[in-house]
DNA sequence: CCGGGTGGTCGAATCGATTCGATGGTGTGG
DNA sequence: CCACACCATCGAATCGATTCGACCACCCGG
């Protein structure tokens, strides 16, 4: 009769049956006649119709069913990371469970995508924004849209960040600062001395290179950004420190010769990741340095890394697919209206064959 | 007045205007006085009102501004392999341009997750999955939801796999088959004669091992399965061929071991992609043979794969990013109602230090 | 001075479903 | 035999926006 696809009322018409009652049979909900459910549905197949219109039921509950997952960075480099991949697979465990769907978006270098201003969603996930992610979170803020921050800065709530008060933020974060701790104090009781440190991205430009004292202060560092915190409270001040653009193998090959090829290098190198503590390795390699002999070398995160056969890396490892899940589930709740206290995860030091005492 | 969020009713009472007008202030589409704009949006941000209501527009255009990516395989599992993460980098830069969101779905083993028949999207767009998924393409027809098939099965269209004949459907995929075939060629030009074969997953059953003659005449694969049939053309019949539960390193390491511990093994061994190639590598290396003098090792794709250096994997690149970017582009003209044609991609051969001639 | 055009605004219909309250009919218990 | 309860069904309101056609007033040209 009319153009396009059939709708809840070409049923009811069908059958013979108001559209509320119509309803009924495809939702559940409230009494209905066997016999008319049957009728209802029959027509619905006689027309080819399959099932109410998502958007019409949308409007209506007020609920997309959908979750944004925004991402620091363009996708093709985020997923290169497992440790993104794990936490997805994680998030999307949680969120499907209550079948709820993952909308996905990418915020490069501190912009915010169209999506994240305009897409229907009940609830985002903010994820692995190395840099502050403060404009993001509060066009979400303003837009009345729950969210979870992953490893956010710590001082989310209100201030001078443009964050309404009454917004809804969840952090979840793990307890990175005592992790490093534990193992720079590890690596100071094998004997080390002299350590570098490779470091994820500090701020917005992507950068590789030393860490410019002019620009930034190791101390103001090492006070906000709590892996390089981590390490300051072991009692180490490291002698050199490479911020790379990402958590790529390749940077933290770059930062790994960069290191390496100074005077006198450190005996031990700490990677703020396990992909770029798997770079410093292949530049000790390549450089005929043998790990650990010549040099220490540990990473974080914890992620599977085969193909660095025979070597086993030391690292930091964290409950990656637990952090996602609990994500999901703290978006979950919020959409729900609860009140979600944050998380802190705990993680733990994992020995492999890429530290031992330094080489006299 | 009321409890939750403004809506553009009460924007357009606060600044004495109807409803029909406020949306105008907004939207921008129509003439409106640059006063009664200015009072409209001075009212909003009064009011916190952070715009249109996407579900409402939603509801109103019949467009969710989502299309939907399915992948074959748990999130996990399908993105370690890069070549899923290149195309899905394309196809959200595609889909972004236009202002379209992505909403993930993993398709496990054969089943329709809820999502794929209840949310909301304009189009979909089905992503490796290795085996038939008739089922899935059949579900997405009925609803009536333009379908972009990446590596689809042959047949897509009609005839006994319940897809209603109507059904708007494009495929993209590359020439595999072809790129088998000159690579094969290759390698008997070298002087290769006794190949081994590692394959993708041919059906739903997750298996790794040797292809099973009973269930499964090679016959009868090489005639549905492009890459195969690309072996055959070449006039090769593998000496055997391991079937993997997934394109992952270790299942490529796991089939590596399998043909290398035969008797007299293949000097030849064709991957049929780049991670079970590189995990064949990894085998051949744990037994003390040497690649590329002992045993030549083929994959598929062209992915990065620096740390297996200083191996360079010689493989057959297909332009993963540019077949998102496509299928993006396919699924947007599909919505617009458009007709697209079937696009099949051009593969190129690409030269690495894995494969020479064979030892005598 | 009058008619036609136009720029600005408004009312009402529409998108497709859910849900509340009302209604009518049947069955049961007093 | 009457009244009450309950089940099945229906009508209408609602969710939040867009858009079409009507309308009014004003400006300009004839």
């Amino acid at each position: 009769m009319n153009p396009g696809r059939p709708t809840l009322a070409d049923v009811a018409n069908a059958a013979g049956v108001s559209v509320s009652t119509a309803s009924l049979a495809f939702s559940g909900a409230g009494p209905i006649a066997g016999t008319t459910r049957d009728r209802v549905l029959a027509a619905a197949a006689e027309l080819a119709y399959s099932g109410p219109n998502p958007l019409g039921q949308q409007l209506r509950s007020g609920r997309a069913g959908i979750v944004g997952a925004i991402f620091g960075d363009q996708l093709r480099r985020s997923f290169r990371d497992p440790v993104s991949i794990q936490m997805l697979d994680g998030l999307a465990q949680a969120l499907g469970a209550h079948g709820v769907g993952i909308l996905l978006m990418a915020a490069e270098a501190g912009e915010v995508p169209p999506l994240v201003s305009r897409a229907a969603m009940d609830a985002a996930v903010v994820v692995l924004c190395h840099e502050p992610a403060d404009t993001l979170i509060a066009t979400l803020a303003r837009r009345g849209i729950p969210t979870v921050v992953l490893e956010g800065a710590l001082g989310t709530a209100g201030e001078e960040t443009g964050i309404p008060a009454g917004a809804r933020i969840a952090n979840v974060r793990i307890d990175d600062r005592h992790g490093t701790e534990r193992l720079v104090r590890e690596l100071r009781a094998l004997g080390h001395e002299r350590f570098g440190v490779v470091a994820l991205p500090l701020g917005h430009d992507r950068r590789l290179g030393e860490l410019d004292p002019a620009r930034h202060s190791v101390a103001g560092f090492l006070a906000t950004r709590s892996r390089l915190a981590g390490v300051a409270d072991a009692g180490v001040v490291p002698e050199v420190v490479i911020e790379t653009p990402g958590s790529l193998i390749e940077h933290g090959r770059s930062a790994g010769h960069q290191i390496l090829s100074r005077p006198n290098p450190p005996t031990a190198i700490v990677a703020q990741s396990d992909l770029l503590a798997a770079g410093v390795i292949l530049a000790a390699r390549e450089r005929g340095l043998r790990v650990p002999d010549d040099v220490s070398i540990a990473g974080f995160d914890g992620v599977d890394l085969p193909w660095l056969a025979p070597d086993v890396l030391t690292t930091v490892r964290q409950p990656l697919a637990e952090k996602g899940r609990l994500s999901g589930e703290a978006a979950i709740s919020l959409i729900a209206g609860e009140m979600v206290p944050d998380v802190i995860l705990p993680v733990t030091l994992q020995h492999g064959t890429t530290t031992a005492p330094p080489h006299r």
